[in-house]
DNA sequence: CTGTTAGCGCCTTCAA
DNA sequence: TTGAAGGCGCTAACAG
């Protein structure tokens, strides 16, 4: 018998064509079956799901894609998936984007944006939809293999004044002007911020700018002090000793995240020093220790689900737009949210 | 002219034939140098690298993928991706496939094996070359499916008899066993299992059933609590009271959770009880305000990182056992992690 | 070590 | 509303 000169084996699973076979149509219409279903008479949108159920059929996405050049995929980097604070963001989008079938590519830059960069580069191979990103610090090369691209490209935990791409943030330097006003309102004048102990988090040096501006505009005289510790609980009780002492003790210290402040508050557990009667203790980030704490820690909390739900929905919005060829005008560009002081015992 | 019938326009993005002609080579040279860089002459090698340089291409992985039916990526499924327990599980794969080019697709079940099944199901058109799951629960479709996919499958956080795919985990029951054991080194004898409010955490129960045993061992009568307060702060608090209280009062009390145990270990501070010397706890988790409560939380760490780095180190060296053609029966399908008693004030 | 050919499975385009 | 033809960009198989 003749058999074929050579014969690449497919990868064995059933295919378009063996589903249109068995509901006795084209392979097309089972095409146009998946991709708008209005297209296709109803008889035949019976026999197809019919034979889909018993095939169990799944659709190679890598053929779609290929086919038409869009792929089903948003990837997204993040700075760090293990320590909880990015965790909610991508929960909120994969949560967002499900729906829609658009599958998450993840990827962490660990801080650097070297890493972001390569983490881009290959996503770009996926031909993703879209992109999202962490913050607001990338590398010349990242804008422009993103500006190539020509895809939907939003920030989120950015907020800058003139934003290359979609943004959703929340501004930090009204965080610390919020929580200023939040503790002179209840009496506080000696307000100190307590910086942390690396420079490289561009968010604390933002409230601390807040905070300075709130100070003036209150008369007060802003104060900063940056602990030497470097394990943030410790740096906290530094923090908390050095600044309670002396001849002219603050009487509220804004500390720049909750760890640090959880460091001040375990010190004033340990010492015996009532919080907030002795000083009154703020932080930023509403960890999940900060009401368990003693006393429960007034904080900030940032809007990390939401941040990753505007996110995604701007990203379906546009590319609905970009697919029915609809103006992109009226998609919120510049996504300013609230973030929440949660009021506790601490201040 | 004769124009060409129809002509679908590309992505307009550069191509392995644009790299080839810059090249002055075959395309197919130019994907072999991509595969394994060895099958081609070094002075070819730099003249595509080149080519690469110069355009800036990037592989179009649909196309790779649907020519060799491989794909490049890594699907994952856990329940939750924002609370923190399995966040480092990710990270710990995310970091260790990067290196090998796989692609990490994530999707959270929110602890329903349907989500897990219509994640998994997902998955498969995109051709993973494995997938990770979490835990050791899915329904009988998923089984299924994967069966048929006949791909690398990985479970995480499972221990079972007879694993059905390759499995990376602690045992439970051991961890409920060593706790007693270290509670009983420590001279307690009353000692109770406080359960979570709810019956769906196996890991508790089996933690709960490790903790009967050893009791009996040690000629001990095996008392277990389950609180009825929904929020776990709240009822870590009313076990606390509850076991403390009475005529008999427990001398150490062991949590299923690090949640449930800083309820304890707050009603302590509240009320002034000395822990451990009133009442022994112990949580299990080990997250992270295990140690910024006030005593520290004596707790377990299960091997959170590491089960995610075992679990694609397995997968890699079966992609690569399996490509080889090589035995894959070498490859450990049962992987048992240590977890670690952390020794801190509160027992 | 390098090139040629054909096809992976789907979708775009055109035609009916 | 449905079908036929061909190509998306790459790689397996074969040939040299």
């Amino acid at each position: 018998m003749t058999q074929p000169a050579r014969k690449r084996r497919g990868s064995g699973r059933t295919t378009l064509h063996d589903v249109a076979e068995l509901a006795g149509v084209s392979a097309m219409t089972v095409s146009r079956y998946f991709n708008n279903k209005d297209g296709v008479g109803i008889d035949i949108q019976k026999r197809i799901s019919a034979a889909i159920e018993q095939t169990g059929y799944v659709r190679n996405v890598f053929a779609g894609s290929l086919a038409s050049a869009r792929g089903r995929s948003v990837g997204m980097v993040i700075p760090h998936i293990a320590g909880g604070v990015y965790a909610e963001t991508v929960q909120a989008v994969t949560d967002t984007l499900r729906p829609f079938g658009y599958q998450l590519l993840l990827a962490s830059s660990n801080y650097s944006t070297e890493e972001e960069e390569a983490a881009v580069r290959a996503f770009m191979g996926w031909a993703p939809a879209a992109i999202i990103l962490t913050g607001q610090k990338r590398s010349r090369k990242t804008t422009e293999l993103l500006a190539n691209a020509s895809i939907p490209v939003v920030e989120t935990w950015a907020h800058r004044a003139r934003p290359q791409h979609i943004q959703v943030g929340f501004s930090n330097p009204s965080v610390g002007r919020d929580c200023t006003r939040y503790l002179h309102e209840r009496g506080h004048r000696r307000i100190v911020f307590v910086h942390p102990q690396r420079t490289d988090d561009m968010g604390a040096n933002d409230r601390a700018s807040g905070y300075e501006a709130a100070m003036r505009e209150l008369d007060l005289t802003p104060m900063t002090f940056r602990p030497q510790a470097s394990v943030l609980l410790e740096a906290g009780a530094e923090a908390f000793r050095t600044l309670t002492g002396g001849r002219k003790p603050a009487d509220a210290l804004l500390f720049s995240n909750d760890n640090l402040a959880a460091g001040a508050l375990l010190h004033g557990l340990r010492e015996k020093i009532a919080i907030p009667q002795a000083c009154a203790v703020m932080g930023f980030g509403d960890l999940s220790i900060a009401d368990k704490l003693v006393p429960s820690l007034t904080t900030v909390r940032p809007p990390r689900y939401e941040m990753g739900k505007i996110a995604a929905m701007r990203v379906i919005e546009l590319l609905r737009a970009i697919e029915e060829d609809s103006p992109t005008s009226a998609i919120a560009r510049d996504n300013l949210l609230s973030y929440e002081i949660v009021e506790r015992e601490s201040a």
